[in-house]
DNA sequence: CGGCTTTGACCAGCGC
DNA sequence: GCGCTGGTCAAAGCCG
C-alpha cells in the first residue's frame, strides 16, 4: 500500500470466487481487518470526535445508517483506536480517516471552475493570475474526512452498489500500480473515491473515500442496490453494525 | 447519442 | 522560490 497510510488498524480480506463472472458465485469473508491512518490526516479518534456521529462512515458512503447503536471505534483520542485489540473477530472493523476540505469538494470544484472560466473569458494569463490572487484571499482549503479500507480482491474496482465514473488515473509513486479516481454518478451523490492496488501485496485493493455527504441530504440519497457480493456494511461492520434481533 | 474510459494538462499544497 | 506529488479537468475516443 502506499506510504501515505501509516498505521494499520484492521485488515479486511475478501475473496471473490468469480468476480469476473458477474460475481454470482462469489463469497465474502473477513479476515483481520486492518485500518490505517493517512499520515497527512487526522487521527482516527480525532476523526470520530470531529465527526458528529458514529455513523459518519456510513454517511460517507451514502448508506443508510443503521438504527442500532454503532458499536464502534470507541476511545482513542490519538492516532490509533483501541479496536485493534480485537482483530480476530470477523467483521471487526474498518479503516481510518483523513482530512481534507471539510465538505468543500464542490466548493473547491466551483472555485476551480470559476477560475478556469475566468481565464477562458479573459483569454489571458493575467486573468489566471488574478484568479490566483483572488483565491489567495479566500480562506484556506479545509480538509474532508476520508477513510480507507483494504480489500483482498482480484478486481480493482469493487462492486459496492453504487455507480461510479472514473475521472482520472495517476501513477503511484513507488508502486507499479496506478491509482484510479472515481466519483459517484448518482444524483446528489458527491462521494469520490480512489482505488489503488497495494504494491506490497498486489492481491489487496486499497479504497479511499471522502466524506462529503450532507446529513440533511442523506434521506434523499439513493438506496444502494445490493451488489452480488455484499455491501460495504459487510466489509465494514463496525460502521455498519448488524441489526440485533 | 449518452455515458463511460483514457490521458495529458493543469492546479494547489507541501517540503526543502 | 522551486520542484514534487496528489487530485481534478476536459477533450477525445470508445461502446452499447
Amino acid at each position: 500500500m502506499s506510504e501515505e497510510f501509516r498505521d494499520l488498524y484492521y485488515y479486511h480480506q475478501r475473496f471473490h470466487d468469480d468476480d469476473r463472472n458477474g460475481g454470482q458465485n462469489s463469497s465474502t469473508y473477513t479476515q483481520n481487518l486492518q485500518m490505517f491512518n493517512h499520515s497527512s490526516y487526522m487521527g482516527f479518534g480525532e476523526f470520530l470526535h470531529g465527526s458528529t456521529e458514529h455513523n459518519t462512515v456510513t454517511r460517507a458512503f451514502g448508506l443508510t445508517p443503521s438504527t442500532s447503536e454503532a458499536p464502534v471505534m470507541a476511545g482513542g483520542d490519538g492516532d490509533l483506536v483501541g479496536v485493534s485489540e480485537t482483530p480476530a473477530t470477523p467483521y471487526s472493523s474498518i479503516s481510518s480517516s483523513s482530512t481534507e476540505a471539510a465538505g468543500d469538494d464542490d466548493s473547491n470544484k466551483s472555485k476551480k471552475e470559476n477560475q478556469q472560466k475566468e481565464s477562458v473569458e479573459d483569454g489571458e494569463n493575467s486573468s489566471k493570475k488574478e484568479a490566483k490572487a483572488k483565491k489567495k484571499g479566500e480562506k484556506k482549503k479545509q480538509r474532508v474526512p476520508r477513510f480507507a479500507f483494504m480489500t483482498k480482491s482480484e478486481v480493482d474496482h469493487l462492486e459496492d452498489g453504487y455507480r461510479w465514473r472514473k475521472y482520472g488515473q495517476k501513477a503511484v509513486k513507488n508502486s507499479p500500480y496506478p491509482r484510479s479516481y472515481y466519483r459517484c454518478t448518482t444524483q446528489k451523490c458527491s462521494v469520490k473515491k480512489h482505488v489503488e492496488r497495494s504494491h506490497q501485496d498486489p492481491s489487496i485493493v486499497i479504497t479511499t473515500a471522502n466524506n462529503v455527504y450532507d446529513q440533511q441530504n442523506l434521506a434523499a440519497l439513493h438506496q444502494p442496490q445490493l451488489p452480488e457480493y455484499g455491501l460495504l456494511q459487510d466489509m465494514i461492520p463496525t460502521f455498519f453494525p448488524k441489526q440485533e434481533p
